[in-house]
DNA sequence: TTAGACGGTAACGTAACGTAAGAGTCAATA
DNA sequence: TATTGACTCTTACGTTACGTTACCGTCTAA
């Protein structure tokens, strides 16, 4: 049981950002008759979990959102931060060689082009890529790739017969209104799939979201528009407003 | 010459984010007729420079003082840079290591202490270094650039000059004694020049000072061991004699 | 000549705190 | 017991580095 002060030198961060944690509901820890903040070990974990996400540059709303979420697990978040950490690590590496190439080119040693002298420093590429997955539900894939391992070949080859007939159908009728009562019912059949088949419920908003990450991250809008060029925004479309109508 | 887009597509930053750097004064490109704003090589070169601070989390100020100074010199800076990413990327590395020391903790095979759950998430560390150099010179360095600032290209040139002529000469002797007549008559030079050319006086107990910045600032000392390898500890040495004798 | 891509400024919004200000609490000490 | 100093609280305004929106001018290709 430790008081802020106690905590904040601990941990080096300020008296101030441990209030402000406690007022956006981030952590917050019980009080004494007093007023005063105590924080037992397990609000310090999961200020280190804070800390691990805030290293890692994710926006403390998100941070709530995932630490919120029922099923949250420690040890799987540890080994996702430690991934993610590796790849911010590379990211600083690349910058490294651009300034190690850069002072090539200053002595005139080496040539240089304009795309090189930014190599490293585009913060949104990695950063939309990664929060775009964890925001839209990379845990809920995670969880179902592992449930699909766990099946038989037969099983997974019925589900992915059903991946395609879904999206197949959808394709024939991309280019009509994404929200036709022909969109909505095929869309309507791609939810009860997703809920049905992966252990894991799909809120609305959730589904909304995933839509938008399929025109969001290039990895799924490729891979879905293989069924037809512009399924993905489609798609997207029809979840969002399939998500308002049955809201 | 490019347009405020393809600068944009190019480096991966926001054009809102070109506007805000032109409007802080710490980018401004030239502007054709029409007001558009044209970026020059020279000005790619220089965002290039900002994108590197940036990458360190130094706030825009400090940038712009840093690159306003008029000894602001290219390739010294991505020394500079370099050295501090890879300080960066240890203490990532360090926070991987506490990671997988918490992995071993939850899952009971290791004991951690408090402090440890939080190594290498203090960000004091690198706030300390920062702090510390405006404590030494920044407040005289400010003065200097605002004085600096006011005068003509021409005269910054004269001024470059003179900064690197004295330490040329001080690097030439500095296998010699730093008490020599020579060492001390450089010195004395390099006294008068702070003292007529920066609005600021220094005493000599500043003057020693500095010196030792020079040694203990790795800023400094990376930036004058530029002119000779061992050039800032002689000139630390030299100063300290020059203190010692003209009080 | 008109649409669409791109340019500009102005102005308000946001995130994550920093920084007082004013007042209560607690433990040690005079 | 009174005081002091370190600590606590809440409230509230300030700051940085942009994002976002609105509204308008410019340029180029069809």
């Amino acid at each position: 049981m430790k008081h802020v002060k106690e905590v904040a030198t601990l941990t080096g961060i300020s008296v101030r950002t441990l209030h402000y944690y406690d007022q956006i509901g981030l952590l917050s820890p019980e009080t004494t008759d007093n007023g005063y903040r105590v924080y037992t070990e397990e609000d310090l974990e999961k200020l280190q979990q804070i800390l691990f996400y805030r290293a890692l540059d994710f926006p403390l709303k998100k941070i709530k959102n995932i630490m919120d979420r029922p099923d949250f697990n420690h040890l799987e978040a540890l080994y996702y931060q430690k991934e993610c950490l590796q790849q911010k690590k590379d990211r600083l590496e690349t910058i490294i060689h651009t300034i190690e190439h850069t002072i090539q080119h200053t002595k005139g040693e080496q040539p240089m082009t304009d795309k090189e002298k930014f190599n490293g420093l585009d913060f949104s590429n990695n950063h939309y890529e990664q929060e775009a997955r964890e925001k839209y539900g990379e845990e809920a894939v995670n969880r179902s790739s592992q449930k699909v391992n766990s099946l038989s070949h037969k099983e997974k080859e019925a589900l992915n017969q059903s991946f395609r007939r879904i999206y197949q159908k959808l394709a024939t009728i991309r280019h009509g209104s994404p929200a036709s009562e022909e969109a909505q019912k095929a869309i309507h059949e791609w939810y009860e799939f997703l809920n049905n088949n992966f252990g894991y419920h799909y809120t609305l908003e959730a589904f909304r979201g995933l839509g938008q990450m399929y025109v969001d991250d290039p990895r799924f809008t490729k891979n879905i528009d293989q069924y037809g060029e512009g399924l993905a925004l489609f798609m997207r479309d029809a979840m969002n407003v399939y998500a308002n109508r049955n809201n």
